[in-house]
DNA sequence: CACGCCCGATACCGCGCGGGTATCGTCCCT
DNA sequence: AGGGACGATACCCGCGCGGTATCGGGCGTG
């Protein structure tokens, strides 16, 4: 209804292709929702800008001064968002990570992030496993990229994808070939525990995916990768949630009966900087989307 | 997502309200999704704009020149708009109506587009009762206000609002005091008659919702003035759509068991002109939007 | 000090619009 | 005459925006 810079950035794109199927690809769209987009503008305006024929398409003579002035408002509009960038520069956005970086979602995330505040100084901080929440409480980071459940007092949280469980064997395990394993298939292994201080809620959850049974208490890890280092040198066994790429000699395999860990994005209740509701929204559409809490 | 300036206009009248409420009210809406496309750009652009206070609402440094920016923005937008809209003020658009001008709907519409392009002529003319498209295939009008049905080869039709069809009778008709009325109850009336030369499917249509049996044929009217004269004068009964307002003398008393007619914007199908197709978009808003054809 | 009001934030819902796929019509070029 | 290129049309679906209802906190007032 009213003028807005989506139609003249399509109309732009249109304008200096002067072919509506590779502007659509240049704007990531197909071309029919273009095409009406186009036409919409025109009807808006009252006024026709291009020439269709079909031996391609040409500017009139009104479509022609209009796109020298919609290509300078969309360049002060451009101008005007980095500006506000600069100006949002001087802040630093420390952000938590509990998965070992090797999550694909979690890298396009931050790519994401960066390149829509390129002024941002974005530190990643790798969470010590005790602390699913990477110190939010803390304010040691801004913002965690975790896995729930934890206590979530005082933490806002949104979900982002739902992980299956599995474990993390010695590829020489004559299990690492299954496809998929029950917890039964692994009593008699030794798992890895949490440190005594970690978060109740988060502690409860890995020590109830433990297998019953007379089960040998494996070491205490701290980190992902003295979990991981465990499972290579002590025969332990490794919860983790699934993993993207692994270092070799490990295997992931599923375990049907684990109850699944959910993807979140938690950040301090209490704050509503700007930057952190940035990067939860960015978070929010570069996973599935999902419902917040 | 990215920048529009929708936001930007939502800015600029809560920097300028220094108020959610108000500004939301000046913008035609509500104060909740005002506050969340506030903060929905705050986050985009990663720096906070206004100070939340209870105390009232206050403009952070950044959001003073970000305002005036947005201010430049937006006026500029308008200026561009304006032009492309004089642009298109050589034209003229003739608009024929069949209505008889006391539809409130055609009025709001031919309002809503004047304002929208205020350099074009807009010429309405009354049509011709024998022809309800308005000489649209002749090209005597540009885009027709009318009712249905009538012979659609040639011609684009978007259907507006159903209109249930009543009698039109003299005041002092012992009928007329009666909240509604079937045809048998005006068999033996005389009824006025549509020209020989009328659209075969339009004549078809009002014959048929004459009643049958032995009826009186009134006289051959040519436009809705005659057809209400007629009325006054001869005793004649006239069908007509809804009315809003009628001259004195005459009341309009609705049939239950007539067909009901459709209010149309029928244009010339061959004609893209964006003004008509502008013209066919307000009016599809105007009206409560009705699914094309 | 409690109660009530003002105002922005949040929760949740419904619908229109923007984007998708499938298909058509038309012109051009063999 | 046939096929390919390209814009237009038809139809469908999911998301975003705007709506209503409600919350929460801060201040004024009796």
């Amino acid at each position: 209804m009213d003028l807005e810079l989506r139609s003249l950035r399509y109309f732009a794109a249109v304008a200096e292709e002067l072919h509506f199927g590779r502007a659509a690809r240049r704007l990531h769209m197909t071309q029919p929702p273009l095409s009406r987009a186009i036409r919409q503008l025109e009807a808006d305006l009252g006024v026709a800008l291009f020439e269709r024929s079909p031996s391609g398409v040409a500017l009139t003579p009104v479509g022609v001064w209009f796109y020298q002035d919609a290509r300078a408002l969309l360049d002060q509009a451009d101008r005007l968002r980095a500006k506000a960038a600069a100006a949002a520069g001087a802040a630093t956005l420390t952000v938590g990570m509990l998965s070992d970086g090797s999550d694909a979602d979690a890298s396009r995330l931050v790519k994401a992030f960066r390149e829509r505040h390129p002024h941002v100084d974005v530190q990643v901080r790798e969470a010590d496993l005790a602390d699913p929440t990477c110190g939010l409480r803390s304010g040691l980071v801004d913002v965690a990229l975790t896995h729930g459940p934890f206590d979530e007092t005082g933490i806002s949280v949104r979900r982002l994808r739902t992980d299956p469980v599995g474990a993390v064997l010695r590829s020489d395990d004559p299990l690492a070939d299954r496809k998929v394993l029950r917890l039964a298939e692994l009593a008699d292994r030794r798992w890895f525990r949490l440190p005594e201080s970690a978060d109740p809620l988060w502690r409860a959850f890995w020590n109830a995916t433990t297998p019953q049974g007379p089960m040998r208490e494996g070491p205490i890890v701290r980190t992902v990768q003295e979990c991981l280092q465990a499972v290579l040198w002590n025969g332990t066994i490794g919860l983790a949630p699934r993993v993207g790429a692994l270092p070799p000699g490990l295997t992931f395999v599923p375990l049907a009966d684990a109850p699944p860990t959910t993807v979140v994005v938690a950040w301090a209740g209490s704050r509503d900087d700007p930057l952190v509701r940035s990067f939860v929204r960015v978070a929010a559409q570069t996973y599935g989307a999902g419902t917040g809490s």
